[in-house]
DNA sequence: GTAATTCCTCAACCTAACTTGAGGTCAACA
DNA sequence: TGTTGACCTCAAGTTAGGTTGAGGAATTAC
């Protein structure tokens, strides 16, 4: 199984070529070369930058893509049950993530439409004097919770 | 009741002084000013910026919140029935985006899973050759559907 | 074998969303 | 009345996540 140019990988992937160059710089990815001096992929890299792709869209920074990326092996062709492994903890932050936001959209619907806009009982919209211990701004809504 | 200064309104809202300068600059809040020209801020401009950070932490960009805002009175303090009309136009957004991560983390998760790492059936992670004609990149875990 | 592609590095530029700093003014308190 | 702290403007700097372009080398196609 040959490996690939960093053109081919673009067209696979999706991602523009000085991306990927990008991605190498940030420790995402780490081709091989060839004679000339060419990067040459393994097409396991393929599924690696996929995955770069999506946790992006899904909110997580190329920082904290690196860490989980961390967790797969070096030394050899990662199987499918070190991607397991990835997609388990992956999947916990992403858990979270949508609960927040689920969380997020009904309290604010909520509080949008329980005639609480007397600013004197709102915990969602003006916390500041309630929670002003855990410092100033929208707490509550933003992942505080009173007494926890 | 009368109108607070730019500190006050930081402490409230928990945003930086200069994010509030920044924000007008940005044209999402258009404080009064004082007779030494100093910002003036109506208590509502208190719920009109927890809107924009609450807006942003679910994704959205300053943009697109400025958009939203448009829709509020300029003429007079907005009302329940004002914040209730945006929030509704916003819940609609935000049940789409919960809608694409869900549908995301279970694609991978089941992607992940599914044993079709030989990237000749998987359409999840390697979709350049089934999805072509919608452009590389794996398509269909960030939004396109075969067939629709 | 040569022409067209593709690839290389490196520096500079770009947008979003802010922060920082300089130099100066306004307001509130004793 | 003074002085201290909050406020003002404007320009420049910052971080993330890239793109663009110059100048040159390697690969591929005929």
């Amino acid at each position: 199984m040959a490996e690939i140019t960093i053109g081919a990988m673009a067209r696979r992937t999706g991602l523009a070529v000085s991306a990927i160059r990008y991605y190498e710089s940030q420790s995402l990815i780490a081709p091989n070369r060839n004679a000339g001096g060419q990067r040459r992929y393994p097409k396991s890299d393929i599924r690696r930058l996929s995955f770069v792709i999506i946790a992006q869209k899904l909110g997580f920074t190329l920082t904290q893509i690196r860490e989980v990326l961390t967790r797969l092996p070096e030394a050899r062709t990662p199987t499918e049950a070190d991607w397991e492994r990835i997609a388990k903890a992956f999947r916990a932050d992403l858990d979270a993530k949508i609960d927040t936001l689920t969380r997020l959209r009904d309290d604010f619907g909520g509080c949008i439409g329980c005639g609480c806009l007397s600013m004197k009982r709102c915990a969602l919209f003006n916390p500041a004097d309630q929670a002003a211990a855990k410092g100033p701004g929208p707490r509550y809504l933003l992942g505080d919770r009173p007494e926890t």
